[in-house]
DNA sequence: CAGTGGTCTAGACCACGCG
DNA sequence: GCGTGGTCTAGACCACTGT
């Protein structure tokens, strides 16, 4: 026999799959639901941090718990920064951004190649697809490289972070570290997801052809939203297919 | 102020880190450790699934909790699929390799793009790095494109897998999709993972000149063991990776 | 304010690993 | 059998979201 969590949320899995309960709906309250099923509500709450973390279910805070959408799965194309929600036809990504300005700690200024303590812009964007946090981006620029511009909310940087692309100089190369790894606590919050879940995580650094750093962005995804893809083409005189 | 799981889990942690605990030794029981901190069990409970959601704790039902060994990333660079600890420096990669035939089923068919059914030589790599499995590579080819020394278990094909590196000709156009998920069950118990851990998937195409498929490669890394790379040049609208 | 999820307690009982 | 971690309870109190 499986433990109640797992039979609790097999049956609630039922009828998310079969459509009982749709997308975006809001779940009975967590005493609710431990009532019915004669649980304690912790148990009731481990039977949904299962359907959290198989990306059913996400969690709000002094809301509900709510019915995700069914997957979409996105493209992130490398070495363009470009998130193409179905090749761009359907521009569902809302998207918010937040700028301020900081002082590099160790880890962003060995990124930047900067002093530590040197000040960066900083953009931390968050897209929506519809109601749900699609995805986070936290960019850095060196102070002076940020374009006047763009630390305005104005809607042409909002444009530009939408699809979480360069906000500084158009680079002259790009260098992408992909990783795997739970969320952060902060992530986890800002997407909506179990702790552990499973999140894409891209660093990205642009330099410009005279080699100098001009940007680093983190961009972070849940796992099971997103595909990066990468190409390469070893002939230096063929033109890139994209497709 | 923070819970106290997050205070209990950020003092273990120093511990830990700071050596004061050191790598496969085990931790107090639960029961001493939620005594010591005055908390209850459950508490505890939580402040270590902390530190196992960072790979510093394993726990082992009916024996303990132990603190991990410390990590050894290494790096995948896209575009060449060359895996290389540590800058090549230390060859430490034991590699098994068992080559077959197989027929291309619907997945396989439509990533290599031929009819169902086809013939496909099959290549299954696993590496070690020490007693630890690292990596699992299944790399498919179209039969006749398959070098017929590389069907043995020749210490050239062998020295190609141990790198995962292209078995068929080369080619002209490498395109490769990273996603992050959980493992399969073929995964997780070839490379002795939980299923609720985390992998960095790369599913590697590469195409000749004229376009054709001439291999599929199914890469699979434990999530917190690897970093995959891939660079840019956007002047050349292309990619290319560099030492 | 009322309703929701988030953290925590003190204790019970179950399941695993090993001598 | 004993010590370990795993699941569960019933209830308390805190923190966030809306009215």
């Amino acid at each position: 026999m499986r433990s109640r969590r797992h039979t609790i949320a097999a049956d609630l899995r039922q009828q998310i799959t079969s459509g009982r309960i749709r997308p975006s709906e809001r779940l009975p309250s967590e005493a609710d639901l431990a009532d019915r099923y004669k649980v304690s509500t912790l148990t009731l709450r481990h039977a949904l941090a299962v359907l959290q973390g198989e990306g059913l279910v996400e969690k709000i805070h002094g809301k509900g718990n709510f019915v995700r959408r069914p997957l979409r799965k996105t493209m992130y194309v490398g070495g363009w920064g470009i998130l193409d929600p179905w090749m761009a036809a359907e521009p569902v990504l809302r998207v918010t951004v937040r700028s301020n300005t900081v002082e590099a700690q160790a880890h962003l200024a060995t990124l930047l190649g900067v002093p530590t303590g040197s000040p960066l812009a900083e953009f931390t964007c968050l897209s929506y697809e519809g109601e749900s946090p699609h995805g986070l981006a936290r960019i850095y620029l060196p102070r002076d490289l940020a374009p006047a511009g763009v630390l305005d909310d104005n809607s042409a940087s909002r444009q530009t972070a939408a699809r979480f692309a360069q906000l500084g100089p158009t680079p002259a190369a790009v260098r992408e570290t992909v990783c795997a790894r739970p969320p952060t606590t902060v992530e986890a919050s800002s997407l909506r997801l179990a702790t552990a879940s499973v999140v894409l995580s891209i660093t990205r650094i642009s330099t410009d052809s005279a080699g100098r750093i001009v940007e680093a962005a983190l961009l972070t995804f849940p796992g099971d939203r997103i595909d990066a893809v990468f190409t390469t083409h070893t002939m230096t005189d063929e033109r890139q297919a994209r497709a």
